[in-house]
Parts: C-alpha cells; structure tokens; sequence
RNA sequence: GGCGGAUUGGAGCAGCUGGCAGCUCGUCUGGCUCAUAACCAGAAGGUCAAAGGUUCGAAUCCUUUAUCCGCAACCA
C-alpha cells in the first residue's frame, strides 16, 4: 500500500555492526529488530523482498583492538562475527544473507566502486601532515594520540579534543604528543590521500531529501544540521594496514577508508546472495532498477552515513538506486543510564537470550523503541510485559480458548453454528485490525503496530467474557461450540499478526493449532480457515511467567 | 561557547500542520470464575520542566532560563 505500490522490489538493510564487540539491546532496538519485523510483515503481505546485513571487519578501531590484544585483526573480526551472528539467529532475527566485508567480493567490489568514481576524475589527491610513529612504523589516528593540551595545559589531551576544557584539537596542535599504545614520540611526517567531494554534491543532496516528505523528522532534522554547517570534502583513504587496499599503483599500505568502503558491503553482499543462489547476475534487479525501494535502517548514529556520505557516493557513481528511506532510531538507554559498556550500562543479547525468552526480549525492546527520542529500558519492563501482556494477555487468551476446546470438544475445532451480532463484530474486526496494523508497518510505526496488535487481543478477552462460554457450555453447546469455534479463529489470526514481532510464539501456536505456517499470507489472518472437526494438539504455555528473583539477578 | 534534539499523571511513552490532555503498566473499587490468582467494567491521579510573548484559544508557534542527550567531520 501506500507508496509501496509503485516497487517492484524492497531491498531492506540493517546497519552492518563493527565487529569489536558484542551487539547489545540497544543495537538491536535501534537497528535490527525494526527491519526483521518489517521484512516478516511485507514477506506475509506478499512482496518481493530481500533483507541483508553483515559484519563491517575493518579500520582503525578493529585493528587497534588487535594490537593490544595481542592477536591479528582476523582473530578480532571472527571472534564477533560469528558471536553476532549467533545473537542474531538466537533472537529470530533472519536476515537473507549475514555476509562480512573481510569477502573477496566485497574487497573487489569497493575497489570497482573507488575505481569508477577516480576514473570519472571526482576523487583528487591531498598532502598533509601526519603524526607517525616510527617504532610501530605507523600514522597514528587522532585518538591514538596524546599529549599536553595547548589551551588549558592539561597533559592527558587527546588528539581529537582535551577532555578537560573542551577544546576541539588536531593531533599536531599537542605539545609533547605520544602514542596511546607504545607511549613513544611520534614525529610529523607528510601523507597523500584521496577525497571525496562530498562539499559538490550538499545542492543535490538537499534536493533529494526534500523530495521525502516521509521521512522521518529525527532524520530530516540530522541532515538539516549538516546541511547548515555545509558539508565539508572528506578524505577516504587511511594510512592503515587493516582494510580493501587502495586499488592503484604506488599506494601501498593505504587502504580505503572503512565508511567509504562499509556500505558498499550492502552491494556486494547482495551480490553474494544472489551467487549462493546460482543467480549471479540476480543482484542488479536490486540495485540497478529504479522500482527497487531501498530502506537503511541504522541507529542515529549512522544518519549522517546513510542519508548524506552513501547517496552521494551512490548519486556519483551513477549506477545505482538511492535509498527511498532511512527510518533511523534513536537510543535506547539501560537502567536509566547510557548503554555502554565501560559503565556497564549494556546487556549483551547473548545474556538477555540465554535468561528469558527469546519473543519477550523482542516484545519488550518493540513496545518501547525510541522511535522518536531515547527511550529507557528496565529489566523490570520486560517482566511486567512477558506476564501482563504477553503471559496475562495473549497466553491466557489462547490458554482459555484451548483448555475449552480440549475438555468439552475433544480437542477439535467445534462447528460455528449461527452468528449473533456479538460474533460478526469480533470476527469483521480481525479485518479491520489487520489493515490498520499493516499500514503501521509500512510507515516504519512499529511501536503502534505492536500495541494495536495486542488491542485485538483485548477485544478478543473482552468477548470471551462477554460471551461467557463457561455458561454456554451447560446450556447450549452448540452456542458454546460456535464461540470456541471462532475464538480458534483468532488464534490463529493472531499466529499470522504476531509473526514479525513474536516469531517463535507464532510458530508454536501454529503447532498447537496443528497447521502449517507455510503459504500463510498477511490477508489470510481475516479469514476463517480452520474448519469444523480439525484435530488440534495439546495446549502448551506460551510464556511462562518471570518471576522477580529472575530478575534481580 | 556553536548546532540539533529532549523535558507530558507513580513508571514507560503517544499527541506537537494550535481547538475539551491520550495509551500501556501500576493503584483503588466492582463484576466474573473458563483460564498462566489470569479476564472484564468503572474510578482516582497531570496548572504538559520554569518564566514571558503571539492568539478568541498553546502541550503544540516565538523568546529566555534550567536540566539531560547527541553532533562538531581521522571512532564507527
């Protein structure tokens, strides 16, 4: 719907995480579970879609970790790699392709993509002053260096600001300079690099981020900022073992810079999937063809990456389709305090996956995503919504509807007999909860289309009390048959309608139902396809309560 | 200091092209008893951070202040 209609194709990407650590709740509530929903909605609502993500495995930072860790870069970027990965997969969230920038194919795809855009003669060469260290035989990045603050005096001044007075510094500015890692001097030594005229391209840029009118206003406002700051050219090569070497004679040991050369990892990543495929040509209906909708969805921090850096390399290259939107999040914050993990303010999604439930983590981050501000996350939230909402709520619905079926109906679906007013309404109302949730979902309001999704299971509580089939059952078995009957109904609606927030509770109550997933489609949760007779299985619980010792930890 | 964002009942959030202040949870009361002591109904609770301004009318627009957060381009 909406301007979905004039796509053929949606290609969904999550911001590639930087593999030195491990991906935590605020990741995923900012960049990852949002798309797996949408991608789980629009696979239901039938469109043609592919959801990829993958591992961003170079620059500084990574090989920084390495050094003093002791260990090579490889050791690092595999060590998380195959843990994010793994945190994905425990959280239901599946992506096409979960593919790294450490490839073959992504190294000569971002060399391609440097190449085409110096043979256009956009890219121009700059010399400049460097702090280098010659015991490590290396230039050192402003953070790796520090030294005596020239405005405040202050001796541990970094090389991008003094922490003590605020100063905005450059490396070569500190008196008495010194490595952050051997504590040896460094000393000014000249370097060639390549830039990107990021500075030619704002006129565009605006114009295409005025034509999306959609978008959201956190992310308009980012790019407005920089907009008015004016967009400043921005070197993208390093002086940096660790990265896709730069593809021309006489460069060696200067690799292309890792925002220049990260999202690109989108395209070649996608080139993979399709190779896996047998499809290897199957990429450029995604990236090459104008009714290809692109959606980027990254934390805030990314914004500037994703809505100005990549479309203008994108808008310079030439080739490819620009990003329709950017539905980027905000923060979500731990405990009240920031999510990081020198304060110990974060939680791994391996430690939230292997204590509760993998659902009533999703449930709990997509009913207070910072959509629009940074939101607060309390452990005590996620137990309050597994046992109000998801056990009280939507297990108990289910819960009752089964146990109904089990003692009076011998585990079968009981005949509808003739509907009153009360029936028709609930059932005319599935329909209606479907399309509203659906358009929440493709305008990015995934907070909305949770909470609207549990409103049908309030109004289907609210029913089974007002119908009141513990009556039913001694007086008219046949009016009770045909309430239990289309409470079933619902349960099965809402396996479909959870499917992209509550994946493996959705799975299990189709099991329960005794029906298979496959070839359910998001128009079909309105039907009533379970048919008089059908055997189901045996109830389970579908969230077991947490109680507060679990969480006190 | 500059730029951008935030501040709404006990908690977490929505509302912000100006028009009786909403949602979920919690609390209190009542109903029901099929169900994971779950479900349903009703109620209490807010001078929308503060001050000033524009307006017939402001949570919403403007100015100032306070607090918090982000950005400031070689971390990604």
């Amino acid at each position: 719907m909406e301007n979905s209609g004039k796509f053929k194709r949606i290609l969904v990407t999550a911001a590639l995480p930087y593999t030195n650590g491990d991906i935590h709740l605020g990741h995923i509530a900012g960049a990852y579970l949002p798309p797996d929903m949408y991608v789980r909605y629009l696979r239901l609502a039938g469109y043609n879609v592919v959801f990829i993500c993958g591992s961003d495995e170079h620059g500084t930072a990574i090989e920084m970790s390495a050094i003093k860790e002791g260990v090579s870069p490889q050791v690092i970027i595999d060590k998380y790699h195959f843990a994010n990965k793994k945190a994905y997969e425990d959280l239901g969230i599946k992506y096409d392709i979960y593919s790294r920038t450490s490839t073959e194919t992504h190294k000569k795809t971002s060399q391609d993509f440097f190449k085409v855009l110096n043979d256009k003669g956009l890219l121009y060469q700059k010399t400049e002053k460097q702090l280098y260290s010659e015991k490590e035989k290396r230039f050192l990045a402003d953070r790796f260096v520090i030294g005596t603050c020239p405005v405040c005096g202050f001796e541990e001044a970094r090389g991008d600001e003094c922490e003590n007075c605020g100063s905005a510094l450059s490396p070569l500015e500190l008196k008495n300079p010194r490595s952050t890692i051997t504590g040896d001097t460094p000393v000014v030594k000249e370097s060639t690099h390549f830039y990107f005229p990021l500075s030619k391209f704002q006129a565009m840029l605006e114009e295409w981020i005025n034509s999306k009118p959609d978008w959201k206003p956190n992310v308009v406002n980012y790019c407005k900022g920089w907009f008015k700051t004016g967009l400043q050219d921005r070197a993208i090569t390093r002086d940096l073992d660790w990265g896709v070497p730069v593809p021309l004679e006489g460069y060696d040991g200067k690799v292309i810079y890792v925002w220049f050369e990260a999202p690109i990892g989108y395209i070649s990543i996608t080139k993979e999937l399709f190779e896996q495929e047998g499809n290897p040509e199957g990429w450029k209906d995604y990236w090459c063809k104008d009714d290809t909708k692109l959606v980027h969805f990254v934390g805030k921090d990314n914004i500037i990456f994703h809505a100005i850096f990549f479309p203008a390399m994108l808008m310079a290259h030439g080739d490819f389709v620009l990003a329709d939107n950017v539905p980027a999040n905000e923060f979500l914050n731990f405990e009240g305090g920031k999510l990081s993990k020198s304060r110990g303010h974060s939680i791994a999604v391996k430690d939230a996956v292997s204590r509760f439930n993998p659902d009533s983590v999703r449930y709990a981050l997509a009913t207070s995503l910072p959509e629009n501000k940074d939101t607060d996350f309390y452990w005590k939230d996620l137990q309050a919504k597994n046992n109000n909402e998801l056990g009280a709520i939507l297990g108990n619905f289910v819960n009752r509807t089964f146990v109904f079926a089990e003692k009076y109906f011998e585990g079968t679906v009981p005949a509808a007999g003739e509907y009153k007013e009360i029936d028709s309404i609930i059932i005319n109302s599935i329909k209606s909860y479907s399309s509203s949730i659906a358009s929440y979902y493709e305008n990015y309001k995934f907070k909305d289309a949770v909470s609207e999704t549990m409103n049908l299971v309030r109004d289907a509580n609210k029913y089974f009390n007002d119908t009141e089939p513990w009556k039913a059952v001694k007086e008219d078995i046949a009016r009770c048959g045909t309430i239990i009957n289309t409470c079933l109904q619902l349960c099965r609606s809402f396996a479909v309608l959870f499917y992209p927030v509550l994946p493996f509770s959705s799975e299990k109550l189709f099991r329960m139902l005794n029906i298979s997933s496959e070839g359910e489609t998001w128009e079909s949760a309105a039907e009533l396809k379970l048919h008089a007779g059908h055997k189901l299985n045996k109830p389970e619980i579908l969230f077991r309560k947490i109680e507060d010792s679990e969480i006190e930890q």
